[in-house]
DNA sequence: ATAAACTTTCAAAAAGTTTTGAAAGTTCAA
DNA sequence: TTGAACTTTCAAAACTTTTTGAAAGTTTAT
């Protein structure tokens, strides 16, 4: 296989993994393309390389930095803004964790705690039911909230090498 | 806050939640609708509950039991099918990510593997900075395969109880 | 103050995804 | 067999998300 094609492939790839991991196709396109960029690249590059619309561009990049996978490099002397991705694969994989516990994980808890304050007398079926799965739930989100966590702050090594071992 | 109003909101959040989890909307709908039932239901039941199509329920009925997430359950003298869903979220928990890990990150595995066949001169540092990105992607994508392998299999108990320890 | 070099915004268009519902298919009791 | 009771399919419609591109905004050198 050629460079080219390798890293056309790549940049297909890594955007469709993306979209199953609520980061936007085109979001996670030009994160895998300043990924492999050997320097930074500057928006125009960008919108060049993967054959997309200015606007397009930038709200993406801005995204990406939102989420804290990609940041600014200014250059003195030039006024483009020229991007780098943060390189550390297991950082990203932290940072798209933290992002989601935030934006998806917390949200539940408040609502599944909430759900719990039903009135009623908790004698007839249904009413027993629901409590019982929702407290269920909520349970196994809060344990999982915690370990995410941890896993958040954790080192790659420390983390993998123990979680694995533990794991024989 | 009353029951019916309670379980409508479950029905909501639970149905926002999966399309963060590449469960569909409505799938995610009709399995917090069976979540929270005390009895077995008929398609019939689904669609007038969730006020949705026939096709669109038996749709998404379907892939639930593909997810291993619904069981059908046949009455005897009955020619109607009912439903039920797996109620220990522990396991529809481990199911979802089995899923995912056949999907998602099983079909990634092979494409990265195969990306650092690539050919040149491991010289030029396109090519170097290429090969180095996909290495370390390749490695973590590695661990967490099996990582996941573990936990696919694990008790909850046993997993939740010793990760968190060891994070504490 | 001006203009060149950029970045940001946003409404409209395109693309992608989900849902509908009518028609076709299947199963089973009689 | 037949037909009633169901389930499945699928093309078209509805809805959602993403992308575009032109216009507006900002910054900096002169």
């Amino acid at each position: 296989m050629k460079l080219a094609e390798a890293k056309d492939k790549f940049l297909q790839t890594w955007g469709a993994l993306g979209s199953n991991w609520g980061v936007s196709r085109t979001m996670a396109q030009i994160h895998a393309l300043l990924l492999i960029a050997p320097d930074p690249m500057s928006a125009e590059d960008v919108m060049e390389q993967l054959q997309i619309s200015r606007g397009n561009a930038n709200l993406n990049i801005r995204a990406l930095i939102d989420w804290g996978l990609v940041q600014k490099e200014l250059r003195s002397g030039e006024r483009k803004e020229f991007f780098v991705a943060e390189k550390d694969i297991w950082k990203v994989f932290r940072m798209v964790v933290k992002e989601r516990r935030k934006r998806e994980l917390e949200p539940m808890l408040r609502i599944l705690a909430d759900l719990k304050e039903i009135d009623g007398s908790k004698t007839d079926r249904e009413t027993k039911e629901f409590i019982e799965v929702i407290d269920n739930i909520h349970r196994l989100a809060g344990k999982a909230d915690k370990s995410l966590a941890t896993l958040i702050k954790a080192d790659e090594n420390w983390f993998l090498g123990s979680v694995m071992k533990l794991m024989r």
